[in-house]
DNA sequence: CCCTTTAGTCAAAGCGCTTTGGAATGCGCA
DNA sequence: TGCGCATTCCAAAGCGCTTTGACTAAAGGG
């Protein structure tokens, strides 16, 4: 069924159908409830290329997300944050088109959503330092909001973004206050923008403290739960081991976790574990009493933000562009506890 | 950069330029230089919405992810899956468009992608035992491809599924031979197809060596960490606890492990536990030696097949629709042991 | 009672592409 | 020279919608 049929069913012409659909005043009530009807009846709904065509938007966000050249490894906390941008978008009548990409071919994926006009916007992830994708999406002048900050960069972006820095200095504050002296980070990949933050509130909170970090107790690497297992395990089996580590995912922490298990250590009685927690479904940090001492914000509340962030920036372009910095709450679980030594 | 400020520039029709880009015989291989050479220079691409109108196609397939009502959950294996259909999709020019959706709206969300033609086929996910999407779909006449089966429903149609019941069943029988007889079953939401096989593959082990498994010993849910280390927890303080775990996901184990940490009890040893493992990128079952024992089958590997299928099926719509069965294979890892009693 | 508004409707143009059905050119051959 | 046949190119139609500008009928004002 396409407007040409419907309207000549309804004896009217496709632009009286087509107003009374869409809302305008200059269509009589009696008429529009007839069409609204009929259309209902009939499951019509425009055709979308063809009204993107007309309109000239498509009524469309673009993510494109980088998988590591490495090991082909997509964010797990992608699904959540699709999860809460998806409800924002469906309430606003977007869809969301999803490119996967390696690293290389970034920029040709989003020049070519901009040539192909096949999005109204993006959502860029995973922002790096001084990121290269910024200018380029700046120049393609394209929409866009970034989920995190990049360091360095001297244009002005929409971002939203978690206090990562203040986290980290806040738990390492705390681990400190419980007595440890030899704290281990085991951090995300230290190009990613938010990594940086993080091991910069880490050393700020140290610093502070009196204390040097060690660089054998820092590592940096994509955040898989094994990575935090063979890092962790040799940390712990040095002469001189770490009683505490500051990690910066809940899937790293089952890692860590491991490798004190099997080493008979006690989480939160012989090491002290705290770790960043993007709240994941899946993963969730306890039901009743938190597991893991952690820092938590929601990567689900992020995409539902960001989503609508986007939305409001595309339908008022001239609007001064959104900085959003949401604080990580501390909360205390019992994988921490005072320093044995 | 459209195609008529192309041609126009060329000195040429926009046909001939269309054509040329195409790659059409109609056109010299000079004229044909000459047009791809000034595209690629003003970095043209047609215009994604003009060229579907124009074609009657999108080159666009639709994924409708479903949100668990009560915790607002996406299967954790999506992301992967993801990962391998996304590279399949870009290798062939397609785009992808993600819909999240609750259970209610499911029929209206695949409705309304076919009324407006917003994609040219769909892959269906997460199956449920005579799943109404099934006759839906089929009604819709779109192609789409199945992740996973659905039992009892008496249409054709394209699927690639793992040998889920086989998998159980030789997992629970080698966990017998093992000389396990209380084994527990943490099984997915039993309303899901494989879990019903899995269920079934379990019974059928039991039964061949004359066992009955206890209804206290078998739980459904959710698969996420707290649900397994909640399930494991109450049925390892039963006063007859099992000795051994057939969990259905790794994410699962993870709780079933803890829950066995926090008791002193150490898998392979005290208690065994096998899973199946859907080999997500971010949860790898151990770089050398697996940690659990482990059914496998790469969930990104499906993504990418399935995928394949779908663009199959859209590009030669008379073809016999495809079904695959692939079989899980059964790694022996340190999370297993002989039984204790 | 006539003229102006206003409400309601419509025909047609246009969005940027593909594709149909010619048309023009150049070549070989009689 | 003239004809047929490829080869190469083009004008125009059409995809299904939105939107502009114009038109008609009814209502209101003097």
């Amino acid at each position: 069924m396409n407007l040409k049929e419907l309207s000549h069913l309804l004896g009217l012409s496709q632009t009286t159908v087509s107003r009374a659909l869409n809302g305008y005043p200059e269509v009589s009530e009696a008429t529009r409830a007839r069409v609204v009807k009929a259309a209902a009846q009939h499951n019509y709904t425009p055709n979308i290329r063809a009204r993107g065509l007309a309109t000239g938007h498509s009524r469309c966000i673009g993510h494109v997300i980088s998988v590591s050249d490495s090991a082909e490894m997509v964010n797990p906390i992608f699904g959540d944050f699709m999860a809460g941008a998806g409800a924002t978008y469906a309430a606003h009548g977007y869809d969301m088109i999803v490119t996967r990409v390696g690293q290389k071919d970034e920029a040709e994926t989003y020049r070519n959503l901009k040539a192909r006009a096949a999005v109204d916007g993006l959502v860029m992830h995973a922002p790096r330092a001084n990121d290269p994708r910024l200018p380029l999406l700046k120049e393609l002048g394209l929409p866009f909001v970034v989920h995190g900050r990049s360091t360095e960069a001297n244009v002005d972006y929409a971002w939203l973004d978690v206090n990562n820095r203040r986290a980290f200095q806040d738990a390492t504050a705390y681990l400190i206050s419980l007595g440890h002296r030899r704290i281990a980070l085991i951090n995300g990949q230290e190009t990613m923008d938010f990594a940086i933050r993080r091991r910069a509130g880490f050393a700020t909170a140290m610093a502070e403290a009196g204390l040097s970090p060690d660089p054998a107790l820092m590592s940096s690497g994509e955040m898989t739960e094994s990575y935090g297992h063979s890092n962790a395990a040799a940390m712990v089996d040095q002469p001189d081991p770490p009683t505490a580590f500051l990690v910066s995912s809940i899937i790293c922490a089952v890692g860590v976790r491991r490798a004190l298990d099997e080493r008979g250590l006690r989480p939160g009685q012989d090491v002290s574990i705290a770790t960043f927690d993007d709240c994941l479904s899946y993963l969730a940090n306890g039901s009743d009493t938190p597991v893991f001492t952690a820092m938590q914000s929601s990567v689900r509340d992020a995409g539902a933000a960001l989503a609508q962030m986007l939305i409001d920036q595309i339908q008022a372009p001239d609007a001064p562009l959104q900085h959003t910095l949401w604080e990580a709450e501390l909360v205390i679980g019992a994988s921490t506890g005072p320093a044995k030594d």
